[in-house]
DNA sequence: CCGTATTTTCAGACAATACTGAAAATACGA
DNA sequence: TCGTATTTTCAGTATTGTCTGAAAATACGG
């Protein structure tokens, strides 16, 4: 062959893009598996992967979708603090890019759902533990004991989860490690 | 008043039905956000609180739903492990309890969630490395060390679960406690 | 076995969520 | 200020997920 190199490089790009393809795709799987929105999931596996920053048409193009779609999602993803916007002096378009630090990634993650979920469930337990406080019978023993004991429970790895996001992934991870041992 | 006890004894039941409802209400919501089926929550939320087990018409009936929603949703829980169905003798009628423990529901749960979905994240990740595996460009490379930097974190995040689902809560609960101060 | 109680299934109806595409609003350079 | 590039919104539509209700299957006592 006289271009050898062009053409191992042309397979070896169809090779990245098809790898890239399966992780996007199968990101967004996991995603609404988790009960996230399976564009959003699509969306951030594509940011993470990618050097650069990308805008919105970018997006649009490399996943076959419409553009309120991608401004949407890609706003909602800015909210949960996992990608922010850039912008090129020179140039109107925005450009996006994500957190690409796995432990940062993690961290914005809890943060966010023990503030939206862990939180709100928390609050629910304490309205109904004071709802049925005073009340004598069996049944309202049975009732307070559980959601007390939820209630115990779900503050304990809310105390937990704070406590780790708040450290330093280099106090934690080795940690880890020799937990694991 | 001349019956003052069974007076305030309605009263303290209608308190605690409402205390009910609003948890079982509550955690259905609170599901849902989770990504757990709103009515699968509501009827795992009614079976905690419930002090002996209950037949499928009851919990149609408390909250309201069909018979299939009911049936399916019961088999889901049971699928999960934090429903069982137990038979009293000399009845046809089958009976559904809730395991109440806290800690022994949260094992089940994470080793669950484990198994539905934190291990297909990471085979699909293996399988995302193996695929770019010997590609040289600067994308692959980029590529490559963010699925690595991911599928090390969930092996890692997945690991240390194991182990917590594996102790004791007498091991783990003061242990986090202690982690808390 | 037979009749009845109970469980299981599932097609169709319904509800919730997500997506599109185009119009309206906004931001920017000239 | 005007014209254009870009972002934002949202009504209508599509898709996905859930629920109902009734028929079919199964289990059980007599």
């Amino acid at each position: 062959m006289s271009t050898p190199a062009p053409k191992a490089s042309a397979a070896e790009a169809a090779r990245l893009h098809a790898a890239r393809d399966e992780f996007v795709t199968q990101w967004g799987t996991i995603g609404s598996a988790w009960g996230i929105n399976r564009t959003m999931a699509q969306i951030h596996a594509l940011l993470i992967i990618t050097p650069g920053p990308l805008t919105t048409d970018e997006v649009m193009e490399e996943l076959k979708i419409s553009r309120g779609n991608a401004h949407m999602n890609l706003r909602e993803l800015t909210g949960w603090g996992l990608v922010r916007s850039v912008i090129r002096k020179g140039e109107r378009k925005e450009y996006f890019e994500a957190e690409k630090d796995v432990w940062k990634m993690f961290c914005i993650i809890v943060r966010e759902r023990k503030r939206r979920e862990i939180r709100p469930a928390i609050n629910v337990l304490k309205d109904c533990i004071d709802r049925a406080d005073g009340l004598k019978s069996p049944e309202a023993a049975a009732f307070t004991k559980q959601t007390k004991a939820l209630c115990d429970f779900m503050e304990m790895a809310d105390g937990v989860l704070s406590k780790i996001v708040r450290s330093e992934q280099s106090t934690i991870v080795p940690w880890a490690l020799k937990f694991l041992k």
